[in-house]
DNA sequence: CCAAAAGTGTTTTAAATACACCCATGC
DNA sequence: GCATGGGTGTATTTAAAACACTTTTGG
């Protein structure tokens, strides 16, 4: 599912459900239901509103949110949560990168999110061998070694065991 | 999280929230947004109801599911599905099995939501290696070769990777 | 020629898979 | 003693993990 976000601007973002908030007492001045989504974007950009109660919105790194209203922040658990483990059986991450990267970009990518070092050698390989990303012949020239540049083989949902 | 089901009389029962559908067409004639869970029991029993409108409700396996009302076979989709993931990585199905089972049971139970036949050896050695049973004292005693009963190390929601 | 990032193989270790026979009981 | 379901071990295959050096470029 794709969509906009009226609060912050962003156009066309993947949109994922996490969880419906129903607790009675999660917010004391009414009983509302909240539909939790999550959405991915490439690049974050400018944080844009024509909504004057969002003005002022702002991103955070997800290690150093700040306090959130409600029960916000564990909205924002179940979000990096879900996000981590379809990283592990899905091609979501194309949702997440620019149409062509280098591996080290999507290498980082998951070693960013899923919090932990890997293994280039081992990694390249096991991706590789799955066929989840498309070879290009072009490269990206910069200061060093030029990097071979890759881009999904298909940028639409899909499961893949990967991890 | 556990409760009741007015329409069914199932009570206690554990209750996983799958997706909540919002679709403005789902119901031709209204608005209508569902939260969808699914109730795993361990014992069906008899289906039993106050409410005048559930009159008449009945247990189906769900590889002959009649047709259901508006969006609800996907809900049933969604339930199967979550359940064959989540025994996957968790210990989900002490809400499916009786206080205290067979080995038998337990692996039927596996290899009938899964659908497709388990390796009785192997899956044993995992299961056992991984501690997600008790071994008891006691034995089905019965018509053949007394079975070891087994009960779940413990019953709340844990995650295992099992399988 | 140097700094920096890109790219590549092999060995070891662990886990998954495949597979068939003996055991204990009630009748 | 036989029918029935319970219980067990090993060898093979496959996948994961550990590990370090060479290559290419721009400046």
């Amino acid at each position: 599912m794709y969509g906009n976000l009226s609060a912050t601007g962003v156009q066309d973002a993947y949109l994922e459900q996490l969880f419906t908030f129903g607790d009675p007492s999660r917010d004391p001045k009414a009983h509302v239901v909240s539909v939790a989504y999550m959405a991915l974007i490439a690049d974050p950009g400018v944080v844009r509103t024509s909504a004057r109660k969002y003005t002022g919105g702002r991103w955070f790194e997800v290690s150093a949110l700040p306090a959130l209203a409600y029960d916000h922040s564990v909205m924002a658990r179940h979000a990096l949560g879900r996000l981590k483990s379809k990283l592990g059986y899905t091609n979501i991450a194309y949702n997440l990168l620019p149409r062509t990267f280098t591996f080290a970009q999507f290498e980082e990518l998951y070693s960013m999110i899923l919090d932990r070092p890997i293994d280039r050698r081992n990694f390249r390989r096991r991706i590789l061998a799955m066929e989840l990303l498309k070879r290009l012949p072009a490269k990206r020239r910069g200061p060093h070694r030029p990097a071979a540049l890759y881009s999904f083989a298909r940028r639409s949902p899909q499961v893949v065991e990967m991890l």
